[in-house]
DNA sequence: CGGGGAATATTGCTGTGGCTATAGTTGCTC
DNA sequence: GAGCAACTATAGCCACAGCAATATTCCCCG
């Protein structure tokens, strides 16, 4: 039944649509597993970095990734047994615990970026105007939002939105 | 050390597009599971459609795929078992089976379809231009290309890229 | 106070997929 | 024709991540 549903120009977009994502997905990984990480490992990593201190608490991190709080708990455990991270234990709250990107996962994401930045550049060059890029993120950032909130500001009603809440 | 490397504009961009990408996977993800698929028993689904007869034999569709030829035999495993999919032996190569879409599979694949092209023109509508979307995706797809070749047309260097092998 | 509900991180269980070994098949060479 | 290398699919073992349950802590309302 059904059968030529794919003679259709607009399946025939999403077909590339689908491939162009998971080449781009093989590309990212494959680069970011030349310098020993995952790609929930980078993102890990360049959220904290991103972050005021380099760290951020769990449940933040999960907030600002892909990952559930039980993926973060044993990613953060790998990248801690691997020096890339450190716990450090938030103060005024017990519960929570503070991820913080140590010197060497610092190291390990500036060496894992220009690779990174080599791989969009060829991707993008003389392909996209700089405007148009920049609409498309906007796009996508919303799209983004509409699915996953919570990824760009702080996601709790606490409030370490501005600063880590003290000393912490 | 290295403390400011985040006020690069292109590192920025990158946290942009790291984000993008990872939204854009959720946004597939949970469309995809509305309809009781997951995202490789989409891509699975789509490359079988896409080809002659709908079917293909295991290896091929692991070369279309992200998949290794071990993972094509359990996702073909489980929508056999679920039905979507049916296993063929090939009479004129007794190492080889194909993947055939059954009845209804194509109707969940029919089914699933809509709510991906809605994503994608909600996505892409009024961002980009038809032929810079065009670009695009051939950059894309020559990214993959370098990085997972043998995506688009037959991928051993036996001949069934035209016809399945007389009877096959 | 103090008790109940919310929040936080972690652990057990399960499903999924890659790598490697394995068994069966094919084709090529001598 | 026999042997051998390449190919095909699968099964075993491992890593990884989500969901649900759990323990601890916090906060608020009485």
């Amino acid at each position: 039944m059904n059968e030529n549903v794919f003679d259709d120009p607009r399946i025939t977009a999403v077909g590339l649509l689908v491939e162009a994502h998971a080449g781009l997905t093989a590309r990212f990984t494959a680069q970011y597993e030349e310098h020993g990480l995952s790609a929930v490992e980078f993102e890990v990593l360049m959220r904290l970095a991103r972050s005021p201190g380099n760290q951020l608490r769990m449940t933040d991190l999960a907030a600002q990734t892909s990952l559930s709080t039980s993926g973060v708990t044993r990613v953060v455990d790998r990248m801690e047994r691997d020096g890339l991270l450190r716990r450090r234990a938030c103060p005024s709250d017990r519960r929570s615990s503070y991820a913080v990107v140590t010197p060497a996962g610092m190291q390990r994401l500036d060496r894992t970026l220009p690779g990174h930045l080599r791989i969009i550049e060829q991707w993008f060059t003389g392909q996209l105007e700089p405007d148009t890029l920049a609409a498309m993120l906007d796009g996508l950032r919303r799209v983004r939002d509409a699915v996953h909130p919570g990824a760009t500001a702080g996601s709790t009603d606490q409030a370490p939105t501005d600063e880590p809440a003290a000393a912490c």
